[in-house]
RNA sequence: GUGGGCGUAGCUCAGUUGGCAGAGCGCUAGGUUGUGGUCCUGGAGGUCGCGGGUUCGAGCCCCGUCGCUCACCCCA
Protein backbone atom coordinates (compact mmCIF):
# COMPACT_ATOMS: atom_id res chain seq x y z
CA UNK A 1 0.00 0.00 0.00
CA UNK A 2 2.49 2.51 0.99
CA UNK A 3 4.79 3.27 -1.95
CA UNK A 4 7.78 3.11 0.28
CA UNK A 5 7.04 -0.60 0.99
CA UNK A 6 8.68 -3.09 -1.22
CA UNK A 7 5.51 -5.20 -2.24
CA UNK A 8 5.74 -8.67 -3.18
CA UNK A 9 5.82 -10.00 -6.89
CA UNK A 10 2.96 -9.96 -9.03
CA UNK A 11 1.59 -13.21 -9.29
CA UNK A 12 3.25 -14.52 -6.15
CA UNK A 13 1.76 -15.42 -2.62
CA UNK A 14 2.54 -15.08 0.89
CA UNK A 15 1.28 -17.74 2.98
CA UNK A 16 -0.14 -15.88 6.11
CA UNK A 17 -0.82 -18.40 8.96
CA UNK A 18 -4.72 -19.32 7.92
CA UNK A 19 -3.08 -19.95 4.11
CA UNK A 20 -0.45 -21.92 5.02
CA UNK A 21 -2.74 -24.51 7.02
CA UNK A 22 -4.62 -24.38 4.10
CA UNK A 23 -1.56 -24.96 2.30
CA UNK A 24 -0.16 -27.60 4.37
CA UNK A 25 -4.21 -29.11 4.79
CA UNK A 26 -3.81 -30.36 0.90
CA UNK A 27 -0.48 -31.41 0.94
CA UNK A 28 -0.69 -33.43 3.93
CA UNK A 29 -3.79 -34.67 1.95
CA UNK A 30 -1.88 -35.71 -1.26
CA UNK A 31 0.72 -37.16 0.78
CA UNK A 32 -1.42 -39.10 2.79
CA UNK A 33 -3.02 -40.60 -0.85
CA UNK A 34 0.36 -40.64 -2.93
CA UNK A 35 1.29 -43.28 -0.22
CA UNK A 36 -1.74 -44.99 0.27
CA UNK A 37 -1.19 -45.67 -3.69
CA UNK A 38 2.28 -46.59 -2.75
CA UNK A 39 3.97 -44.37 -4.71
CA UNK A 40 7.15 -42.60 -3.12
CA UNK A 41 8.00 -38.87 -2.90
CA UNK A 42 10.84 -37.49 -4.80
CA UNK A 43 11.77 -33.74 -5.51
CA UNK A 44 14.46 -32.01 -8.02
CA UNK A 45 15.94 -28.39 -7.99
CA UNK A 46 13.66 -25.29 -9.06
CA UNK A 47 16.23 -23.85 -11.04
CA UNK A 48 17.32 -25.78 -13.96
CA UNK A 49 19.71 -25.13 -16.77
CA UNK A 50 17.61 -23.39 -19.70
CA UNK A 51 18.44 -25.81 -22.40
CA UNK A 52 15.90 -28.53 -20.51
CA UNK A 53 13.35 -26.57 -21.30
CA UNK A 54 14.06 -25.04 -24.79
CA UNK A 55 15.76 -28.29 -26.37
CA UNK A 56 13.05 -30.74 -26.63
CA UNK A 57 9.78 -29.92 -24.83
CA UNK A 58 7.00 -27.78 -26.09
CA UNK A 59 7.68 -24.81 -27.46
CA UNK A 60 4.20 -23.55 -25.51
CA UNK A 61 6.58 -23.45 -22.41
CA UNK A 62 9.36 -21.68 -23.64
CA UNK A 63 7.95 -18.16 -23.88
CA UNK A 64 6.87 -17.75 -20.94
CA UNK A 65 9.95 -19.00 -19.04
CA UNK A 66 11.47 -17.04 -15.74
CA UNK A 67 14.86 -17.35 -16.81
CA UNK A 68 18.17 -15.32 -16.38
CA UNK A 69 21.96 -15.46 -16.91
CA UNK A 70 23.56 -16.88 -13.60
CA UNK A 71 26.91 -15.30 -12.40
CA UNK A 72 28.65 -18.71 -14.20
CA UNK A 73 27.53 -17.23 -17.27
CA UNK A 74 24.97 -20.07 -17.78
CA UNK A 75 21.62 -20.10 -18.81
CA UNK A 76 19.02 -20.82 -15.88
CA UNK A 77 15.22 -20.81 -15.75
CA UNK A 78 12.83 -21.47 -12.83
CA UNK A 79 11.01 -24.77 -13.54
CA UNK A 80 7.71 -24.39 -15.10
CA UNK A 81 6.76 -28.05 -15.23
CA UNK A 82 8.26 -31.19 -13.50
CA UNK A 83 7.95 -33.32 -15.71
CA UNK A 84 11.37 -32.74 -18.26
CA UNK A 85 13.33 -32.73 -14.18
CA UNK A 86 11.30 -35.97 -13.89
CA UNK A 87 12.30 -37.56 -16.85
CA UNK A 88 16.27 -36.37 -16.34
CA UNK A 89 15.75 -38.06 -12.96
CA UNK A 90 14.23 -41.42 -14.82
CA UNK A 91 17.03 -41.37 -17.41
CA UNK A 92 19.78 -41.26 -15.20
CA UNK A 93 18.82 -44.21 -13.41
CA UNK A 94 16.63 -46.03 -15.91
CA UNK A 95 18.18 -49.47 -15.58
CA UNK A 96 18.33 -49.49 -11.87
CA UNK A 97 14.61 -49.03 -10.58
CA UNK A 98 12.31 -51.90 -10.51
CA UNK A 99 9.24 -51.33 -13.02
CA UNK A 100 6.96 -50.20 -13.07
CA UNK A 101 8.03 -47.08 -11.46
CA UNK A 102 5.53 -44.66 -9.18
CA UNK A 103 7.09 -41.82 -8.01
CA UNK A 104 5.06 -38.44 -6.72
CA UNK A 105 6.08 -34.81 -5.81
CA UNK A 106 4.62 -31.46 -4.79
CA UNK A 107 7.04 -28.78 -6.56
CA UNK A 108 6.98 -25.52 -6.61
CA UNK A 109 6.23 -24.15 -10.54
CA UNK A 110 7.06 -20.64 -12.24
CA UNK A 111 5.31 -19.23 -15.61
CA UNK A 112 6.09 -15.41 -16.61
CA UNK A 113 2.55 -14.83 -17.37
CA UNK A 114 -0.32 -12.25 -16.39
CA UNK A 115 -2.26 -13.74 -13.41
CA UNK A 116 -5.58 -14.07 -13.26
CA UNK A 117 -8.11 -16.02 -11.33
CA UNK A 118 -7.19 -19.30 -10.79
CA UNK A 119 -3.71 -18.85 -12.15
CA UNK A 120 -0.51 -16.83 -10.71
CA UNK A 121 2.96 -16.52 -11.50
CA UNK A 122 3.62 -19.77 -8.79
CA UNK A 123 2.16 -22.29 -8.19
CA UNK A 124 2.21 -26.22 -6.09
CA UNK A 125 1.36 -29.12 -8.03
CA UNK A 126 1.09 -32.61 -7.35
CA UNK A 127 2.55 -34.78 -9.76
CA UNK A 128 1.76 -38.32 -9.72
CA UNK A 129 3.57 -40.65 -12.50
CA UNK A 130 3.77 -44.38 -13.31
CA UNK A 131 6.68 -45.10 -15.40
CA UNK A 132 7.28 -48.37 -17.55
CA UNK A 133 4.00 -49.31 -17.74
CA UNK A 134 1.68 -49.62 -21.06
CA UNK A 135 -1.61 -51.85 -19.56
CA UNK A 136 -5.01 -49.71 -19.23
CA UNK A 137 -4.47 -50.65 -15.78
CA UNK A 138 -2.13 -48.50 -14.77
CA UNK A 139 -4.03 -45.50 -16.74
CA UNK A 140 -6.59 -46.43 -14.36
CA UNK A 141 -4.68 -46.76 -11.28
CA UNK A 142 -3.63 -43.09 -12.58
CA UNK A 143 -6.45 -42.01 -12.52
CA UNK A 144 -8.13 -42.99 -9.60
CA UNK A 145 -4.87 -41.47 -7.79
CA UNK A 146 -6.26 -38.41 -8.57
CA UNK A 147 -9.62 -38.83 -7.90
CA UNK A 148 -8.65 -40.20 -4.58
CA UNK A 149 -6.58 -36.76 -3.91
CA UNK A 150 -9.88 -34.62 -4.48
CA UNK A 151 -11.96 -37.00 -2.57
CA UNK A 152 -8.84 -36.84 0.58
CA UNK A 153 -9.99 -33.01 0.60
CA UNK A 154 -14.20 -33.82 1.14
CA UNK A 155 -14.73 -33.59 -2.34
CA UNK A 156 -17.34 -36.14 -4.14
CA UNK A 157 -19.05 -37.04 -7.31
CA UNK A 158 -21.16 -34.71 -7.10
CA UNK A 159 -18.64 -31.73 -6.56
CA UNK A 160 -16.60 -33.23 -9.70
CA UNK A 161 -16.09 -35.33 -12.84
CA UNK A 162 -13.09 -36.90 -14.73
CA UNK A 163 -13.53 -36.37 -18.06
CA UNK A 164 -11.69 -39.23 -20.29
CA UNK A 165 -10.82 -39.65 -23.91
CA UNK A 166 -7.83 -40.97 -25.94
CA UNK A 167 -5.29 -38.98 -28.10
CA UNK A 168 -5.31 -41.28 -30.52
CA UNK A 169 -9.01 -42.09 -30.53
CA UNK A 170 -9.50 -38.50 -31.61
CA UNK A 171 -6.72 -38.55 -34.36
CA UNK A 172 -8.08 -41.41 -35.85
CA UNK A 173 -11.87 -40.41 -36.17
CA UNK A 174 -10.28 -37.16 -37.81
CA UNK A 175 -8.28 -39.31 -40.14
CA UNK A 176 -12.10 -41.31 -41.00
CA UNK A 177 -13.42 -38.17 -41.60
CA UNK A 178 -10.71 -37.42 -44.14
CA UNK A 179 -9.65 -34.09 -42.44
CA UNK A 180 -5.85 -33.53 -43.54
CA UNK A 181 -3.22 -33.86 -40.42
CA UNK A 182 -2.16 -30.51 -41.02
CA UNK A 183 -5.49 -29.46 -40.03
CA UNK A 184 -5.99 -31.45 -36.75
CA UNK A 185 -4.29 -28.89 -34.41
CA UNK A 186 -6.46 -26.88 -35.40
CA UNK A 187 -9.38 -28.94 -34.45
CA UNK A 188 -8.27 -30.44 -31.55
CA UNK A 189 -8.12 -26.26 -30.82
CA UNK A 190 -11.52 -25.82 -31.83
CA UNK A 191 -12.94 -28.97 -29.95
CA UNK A 192 -11.27 -27.93 -26.65
CA UNK A 193 -13.24 -24.79 -26.49
CA UNK A 194 -16.37 -26.91 -27.04
CA UNK A 195 -16.81 -27.01 -23.02
CA UNK A 196 -16.94 -23.31 -22.84
CA UNK A 197 -18.08 -21.67 -25.64
CA UNK A 198 -20.92 -24.12 -26.97
CA UNK A 199 -21.31 -25.71 -30.27
CA UNK A 200 -22.28 -22.81 -32.41
CA UNK A 201 -19.73 -20.95 -31.83
CA UNK A 202 -17.39 -24.25 -32.64
CA UNK A 203 -19.27 -24.70 -35.28
CA UNK A 204 -18.00 -21.51 -37.06
CA UNK A 205 -14.25 -22.04 -35.91
CA UNK A 206 -14.92 -25.95 -37.82
CA UNK A 207 -15.81 -24.41 -40.71
CA UNK A 208 -13.74 -21.32 -40.99
CA UNK A 209 -10.96 -24.74 -40.69
CA UNK A 210 -12.47 -25.57 -44.03
CA UNK A 211 -14.64 -28.55 -42.45
CA UNK A 212 -18.30 -29.15 -44.47
CA UNK A 213 -21.22 -28.72 -42.25
CA UNK A 214 -21.98 -33.11 -42.17
CA UNK A 215 -18.53 -33.32 -41.07
CA UNK A 216 -18.59 -30.63 -38.30
CA UNK A 217 -21.65 -32.01 -36.65
CA UNK A 218 -20.20 -35.37 -36.44
CA UNK A 219 -17.10 -33.91 -34.62
CA UNK A 220 -19.87 -31.64 -32.66
CA UNK A 221 -21.69 -35.17 -31.54
CA UNK A 222 -18.35 -36.33 -29.90
CA UNK A 223 -19.08 -34.47 -26.43
CA UNK A 224 -22.48 -36.57 -25.79
CA UNK A 225 -21.23 -39.70 -28.03
CA UNK A 226 -20.19 -42.95 -25.69
CA UNK A 227 -17.76 -45.03 -26.74
CA UNK A 228 -20.11 -47.77 -28.06
CA UNK A 229 -21.60 -44.93 -30.47
CA UNK A 230 -18.64 -44.50 -31.74
CA UNK A 231 -17.36 -48.11 -32.23
CA UNK A 232 -20.69 -48.52 -33.80
CA UNK A 233 -20.19 -45.29 -35.97
CA UNK A 234 -16.67 -46.36 -37.43
CA UNK A 235 -16.66 -50.10 -37.01
CA UNK A 236 -14.56 -50.35 -40.08
CA UNK A 237 -11.78 -48.33 -38.78
CA UNK A 238 -8.94 -50.09 -37.30
CA UNK A 239 -7.97 -47.09 -34.99
CA UNK A 240 -10.79 -46.03 -33.86
CA UNK A 241 -11.63 -49.57 -32.77
CA UNK A 242 -8.10 -49.85 -31.01
CA UNK A 243 -8.71 -46.75 -29.04
CA UNK A 244 -12.18 -47.10 -27.87
CA UNK A 245 -11.50 -50.43 -26.77
CA UNK A 246 -8.72 -49.16 -24.79
CA UNK A 247 -10.78 -46.37 -23.16
CA UNK A 248 -13.44 -48.76 -22.44
CA UNK A 249 -10.81 -50.91 -21.12
CA UNK A 250 -9.71 -47.90 -18.73
CA UNK A 251 -13.32 -47.05 -17.56
CA UNK A 252 -14.11 -50.24 -16.58
CA UNK A 253 -11.82 -50.71 -14.29
CA UNK A 254 -12.24 -47.59 -12.87
CA UNK A 255 -15.89 -48.68 -12.32
CA UNK A 256 -14.69 -51.94 -10.82
CA UNK A 257 -13.09 -49.91 -8.89
CA UNK A 258 -15.97 -47.89 -7.35
CA UNK A 259 -14.85 -45.10 -9.40
CA UNK A 260 -17.73 -44.98 -11.57
CA UNK A 261 -19.59 -41.94 -10.88
CA UNK A 262 -16.96 -39.88 -11.02
CA UNK A 263 -15.50 -41.14 -14.72
CA UNK A 264 -17.24 -40.14 -17.42
CA UNK A 265 -16.32 -40.36 -21.50
CA UNK A 266 -15.74 -37.36 -23.56
CA UNK A 267 -14.45 -38.15 -26.91
CA UNK A 268 -14.30 -34.17 -27.64
CA UNK A 269 -11.63 -33.93 -24.55
CA UNK A 270 -8.30 -32.37 -26.01
CA UNK A 271 -5.10 -31.89 -23.60
CA UNK A 272 -3.29 -28.82 -24.92
CA UNK A 273 0.24 -30.33 -24.51
CA UNK A 274 1.05 -32.07 -28.08
CA UNK A 275 3.02 -35.32 -26.22
CA UNK A 276 -0.15 -37.51 -24.85
CA UNK A 277 -0.08 -40.44 -27.07
CA UNK A 278 -2.93 -42.42 -25.05
CA UNK A 279 -5.19 -41.60 -22.45
CA UNK A 280 -6.17 -38.02 -21.69
CA UNK A 281 -8.58 -36.91 -18.75
CA UNK A 282 -9.43 -33.64 -17.34
CA UNK A 283 -11.03 -33.72 -13.78
CA UNK A 284 -13.42 -30.56 -13.51
CA UNK A 285 -15.80 -28.70 -11.07
CA UNK A 286 -19.24 -30.03 -12.27
CA UNK A 287 -20.24 -26.57 -12.66
CA UNK A 288 -17.54 -25.64 -15.18
CA UNK A 289 -17.13 -22.53 -13.35
CA UNK A 290 -13.30 -23.04 -12.65
CA UNK A 291 -10.79 -24.02 -14.96
CA UNK A 292 -10.28 -27.93 -14.92
CA UNK A 293 -8.82 -28.72 -11.39
CA UNK A 294 -6.11 -31.77 -12.35
CA UNK A 295 -5.20 -33.05 -16.14
CA UNK A 296 -2.85 -35.96 -17.42
CA UNK A 297 -2.45 -38.65 -19.44
CA UNK A 298 -0.41 -41.32 -21.09
CA UNK A 299 2.98 -39.65 -22.84
CA UNK A 300 4.56 -43.12 -24.27
CA UNK A 301 7.15 -41.39 -26.09
CA UNK A 302 8.30 -38.25 -24.24
CA UNK A 303 11.04 -40.01 -22.13
CA UNK A 304 12.72 -41.12 -24.87
CA UNK A 305 12.39 -37.65 -26.44
CA UNK A 306 13.45 -35.87 -23.33
CA UNK A 307 15.82 -38.54 -21.55
CA UNK A 308 16.98 -40.71 -23.77
CA UNK A 309 14.99 -43.91 -22.25
CA UNK A 310 12.61 -45.36 -23.89
CA UNK A 311 9.87 -45.75 -21.41
CA UNK A 312 6.19 -45.78 -21.30
CA UNK A 313 4.49 -43.39 -18.82
CA UNK A 314 1.66 -41.37 -17.76
CA UNK A 315 1.13 -39.01 -14.92
CA UNK A 316 -1.15 -36.22 -13.98
CA UNK A 317 -0.39 -32.59 -12.53
CA UNK A 318 -2.92 -30.93 -9.71
CA UNK A 319 -2.38 -27.12 -9.28
CA UNK A 320 -2.67 -26.28 -5.67
CA UNK A 321 -4.54 -22.66 -7.09
CA UNK A 322 -7.81 -24.07 -8.71
CA UNK A 323 -7.98 -26.42 -6.12
CA UNK A 324 -8.01 -24.04 -3.02
CA UNK A 325 -10.51 -22.08 -4.67
CA UNK A 326 -12.92 -24.40 -5.30
CA UNK A 327 -12.34 -25.94 -1.67
CA UNK A 328 -13.48 -22.23 -0.51
CA UNK A 329 -16.05 -22.19 -2.81
CA UNK A 330 -17.60 -25.53 -1.50
CA UNK A 331 -16.69 -24.45 2.11
CA UNK A 332 -14.46 -27.34 3.00
CA UNK A 333 -11.83 -25.37 4.38
CA UNK A 334 -10.83 -26.96 7.90
CA UNK A 335 -11.45 -24.57 10.94
CA UNK A 336 -7.97 -23.84 12.03
CA UNK A 337 -7.17 -26.90 14.87
CA UNK A 338 -6.21 -25.98 18.00
CA UNK A 339 -3.05 -24.42 18.32
CA UNK A 340 -2.39 -24.19 22.26
CA UNK A 341 -3.77 -27.29 24.70
CA UNK A 342 -2.16 -26.07 28.18
CA UNK A 343 -1.48 -22.20 29.04
CA UNK A 344 -0.10 -21.34 31.99
CA UNK A 345 -0.38 -18.76 34.40
CA UNK A 346 1.32 -17.70 37.29
CA UNK A 347 -0.37 -15.41 39.93
CA UNK A 348 2.84 -14.10 41.31
CA UNK A 349 6.58 -13.60 39.99
CA UNK A 350 7.60 -16.49 42.69
CA UNK A 351 5.46 -19.37 40.56
CA UNK A 352 7.18 -18.39 37.70
CA UNK A 353 10.17 -21.29 38.47
CA UNK A 354 7.79 -24.28 39.19
CA UNK A 355 5.45 -22.95 35.86
CA UNK A 356 8.58 -23.31 33.64
CA UNK A 357 9.58 -26.83 35.09
CA UNK A 358 5.60 -28.12 34.22
CA UNK A 359 6.22 -26.64 30.85
CA UNK A 360 9.18 -28.51 30.01
CA UNK A 361 7.53 -31.90 31.52
CA UNK A 362 4.65 -31.05 29.40
CA UNK A 363 6.34 -30.35 26.19
CA UNK A 364 8.12 -33.81 26.55
CA UNK A 365 5.04 -35.08 26.51
CA UNK A 366 4.75 -33.01 23.32
CA UNK A 367 1.89 -31.27 24.59
CA UNK A 368 1.30 -28.21 23.25
CA UNK A 369 2.09 -25.40 25.74
CA UNK A 370 2.21 -21.96 26.63
CA UNK A 371 2.22 -18.83 28.86
CA UNK A 372 2.83 -15.37 29.09
CA UNK A 373 5.96 -13.83 28.53
CA UNK A 374 5.93 -10.94 30.94
CA UNK A 375 4.02 -11.18 34.35
CA UNK A 376 0.72 -9.69 34.53
CA UNK A 377 -2.56 -10.08 36.23
CA UNK A 378 -4.57 -13.00 36.52
CA UNK A 379 -7.19 -11.99 34.19
CA UNK A 380 -5.34 -10.47 31.28
CA UNK A 381 -3.33 -14.26 31.44
CA UNK A 382 -6.94 -15.77 31.31
CA UNK A 383 -8.05 -13.34 28.63
CA UNK A 384 -4.14 -14.23 26.64
CA UNK A 385 -5.07 -17.89 27.11
CA UNK A 386 -8.57 -17.35 25.35
CA UNK A 387 -7.13 -15.81 22.55
CA UNK A 388 -4.26 -18.34 22.09
CA UNK A 389 -7.66 -20.94 21.77
CA UNK A 390 -6.48 -22.83 24.53
CA UNK A 391 -8.03 -25.97 25.61
CA UNK A 392 -7.43 -25.16 29.32
CA UNK A 393 -5.52 -23.06 31.41
CA UNK A 394 -3.49 -24.42 34.40
CA UNK A 395 -3.29 -21.77 37.47
CA UNK A 396 -0.41 -21.97 39.44
CA UNK A 397 -0.75 -19.83 42.74
CA UNK A 398 1.03 -19.45 46.49
CA UNK A 399 -1.61 -21.30 48.05
CA UNK A 400 -1.61 -24.45 45.34
CA UNK A 401 1.60 -24.52 45.50
CA UNK A 402 2.28 -24.92 49.14
CA UNK A 403 -0.55 -28.00 48.22
CA UNK A 404 1.70 -29.25 45.32
CA UNK A 405 -1.58 -29.13 43.25
CA UNK A 406 -2.86 -26.50 40.67
CA UNK A 407 -5.96 -25.14 39.46
CA UNK A 408 -7.04 -26.03 35.53
CA UNK A 409 -9.54 -24.26 33.98
CA UNK A 410 -11.55 -25.90 31.35
CA UNK A 411 -11.86 -22.97 28.56
CA UNK A 412 -14.86 -24.28 27.04
CA UNK A 413 -16.69 -25.26 30.22
CA UNK A 414 -15.20 -23.14 32.40
CA UNK A 415 -15.27 -25.47 35.17
CA UNK A 416 -12.27 -25.57 37.65
CA UNK A 417 -10.07 -28.40 39.21
CA UNK A 418 -7.82 -29.51 40.73
CA UNK A 419 -4.88 -31.63 40.10
CA UNK A 420 -1.80 -32.24 41.35
CA UNK A 421 1.17 -31.27 39.80
CA UNK A 422 2.69 -35.08 39.74
CA UNK A 423 0.14 -35.76 38.15
CA UNK A 424 0.02 -33.43 35.66
CA UNK A 425 3.45 -33.76 34.85
CA UNK A 426 2.68 -37.58 33.68
CA UNK A 427 -0.23 -36.92 32.32
CA UNK A 428 -1.99 -39.10 34.43
CA UNK A 429 -6.04 -39.78 34.58
CA UNK A 430 -6.62 -37.33 31.88
C1' G B 1 0.32 -9.08 -26.03
C1' U B 2 -5.38 -7.06 -26.08
C1' G B 3 -9.67 -5.11 -23.50
C1' G B 4 -12.95 -3.92 -19.11
C1' G B 5 -13.44 -2.84 -13.61
C1' C B 6 -11.15 -1.00 -9.15
C1' G B 7 -7.26 1.75 -5.87
C1' U B 8 -9.49 5.76 1.28
C1' A B 9 -6.71 2.41 8.38
C1' G B 10 -4.28 -4.51 9.09
C1' C B 11 -9.54 -6.24 6.92
C1' U B 12 -14.62 -4.87 4.86
C1' C B 13 -16.07 -0.42 3.19
C1' A B 14 -18.72 4.92 3.85
C1' G B 15 -17.32 9.79 2.37
C1' U B 16 -23.38 14.31 -0.30
C1' U B 17 -23.06 20.10 -5.27
C1' G B 18 -15.17 20.23 -4.45
C1' G B 19 -15.12 22.84 2.10
C1' C B 20 -11.61 19.95 9.19
C1' A B 21 -10.18 12.03 7.07
C1' G B 22 -14.74 8.44 8.88
C1' A B 23 -17.44 3.67 10.63
C1' G B 24 -17.53 -1.52 11.83
C1' C B 25 -14.25 -5.51 12.69
C1' G B 26 -9.27 -6.39 14.24
C1' C B 27 -5.04 -4.60 17.37
C1' U B 28 -3.76 -2.19 22.04
C1' A B 29 -4.41 -0.03 27.18
C1' G B 30 -7.65 0.44 31.21
C1' G B 31 -12.49 -0.75 34.05
C1' U B 32 -8.42 -0.53 41.79
C1' U B 33 -3.98 -5.48 42.02
C1' G B 34 -6.26 -14.62 42.33
C1' U B 35 -10.10 -16.07 37.17
C1' G B 36 -11.26 -15.46 30.17
C1' G B 37 -15.33 -14.98 26.48
C1' U B 38 -20.02 -10.32 27.08
C1' C B 39 -20.09 -5.20 28.17
C1' C B 40 -18.04 -0.01 28.98
C1' U B 41 -14.09 3.72 28.21
C1' G B 42 -9.55 5.33 26.06
C1' G B 43 -5.37 4.76 22.40
C1' A B 44 -2.43 3.59 18.22
C1' G B 45 -2.90 3.07 13.09
C1' G B 46 -4.02 6.84 6.66
C1' U B 47 1.22 11.56 2.03
C1' C B 48 -6.94 9.05 0.38
C1' G B 49 -1.60 4.21 -4.81
C1' C B 50 2.02 7.85 -7.08
C1' G B 51 3.06 12.38 -10.12
C1' G B 52 1.24 16.58 -12.47
C1' G B 53 -2.98 19.97 -13.76
C1' U B 54 -7.63 22.96 -12.75
C1' U B 55 -9.26 25.70 -8.22
C1' C B 56 -9.13 30.34 -2.85
C1' G B 57 -9.57 25.09 -1.62
C1' A B 58 -9.12 18.22 -4.49
C1' G B 59 -10.31 11.70 -1.43
C1' C B 60 -13.94 13.86 -5.08
C1' C B 61 -12.83 17.08 -11.48
C1' C B 62 -8.83 16.47 -15.73
C1' C B 63 -4.15 14.14 -17.65
C1' G B 64 -0.33 10.71 -16.92
C1' U B 65 1.66 6.67 -14.31
C1' C B 66 2.02 2.40 -11.09
C1' G B 67 -0.57 -1.44 -8.73
C1' C B 68 -4.64 -4.87 -8.06
C1' U B 69 -8.45 -7.58 -10.45
C1' C B 70 -11.53 -9.99 -14.28
C1' A B 71 -11.79 -11.65 -19.19
C1' C B 72 -9.25 -12.69 -23.96
C1' C B 73 -4.68 -14.94 -26.09
C1' C B 74 -2.08 -19.15 -24.36
C1' C B 75 -1.63 -22.84 -21.01
C1' A B 76 -0.80 -25.78 -15.80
Amino acid sequence: MTPKEIQGLKGFRDFFPEEFALRQHVFTAWRRVGARYGFAEYDGPPLESLDLYTKKSGDEIVGQLYHFVDKGGRPVALRPEMTPTFARMIASRASALPKPIRWFSIPQLFRYERPQRGRLREHFQLNMDIVGETDPLADAEIIAAAIDALRELGLDHTHIVARISDRQLLSAILNANEIPAAEHAIVFGALDKLEKEGPEAIRVLLQKAGLDSETSTRLLSLESASVEDLRAQYSEVEGVRVAADRVSTVISYLEAGGFGEYVRFDGSLVRGLAYYTGTVFEIWERSGKLRAVCGGGRYDDLLGALGGVHLPALGFGMGDVVLCELLKDLDLVPTEARRVEDYLICVTEAERAPALELARALRERGRRVTYDLRFRAVGKQLKAANQAGAARAIILGPDELARGVASVRDMTSGEVSERTLESLRKGDHH
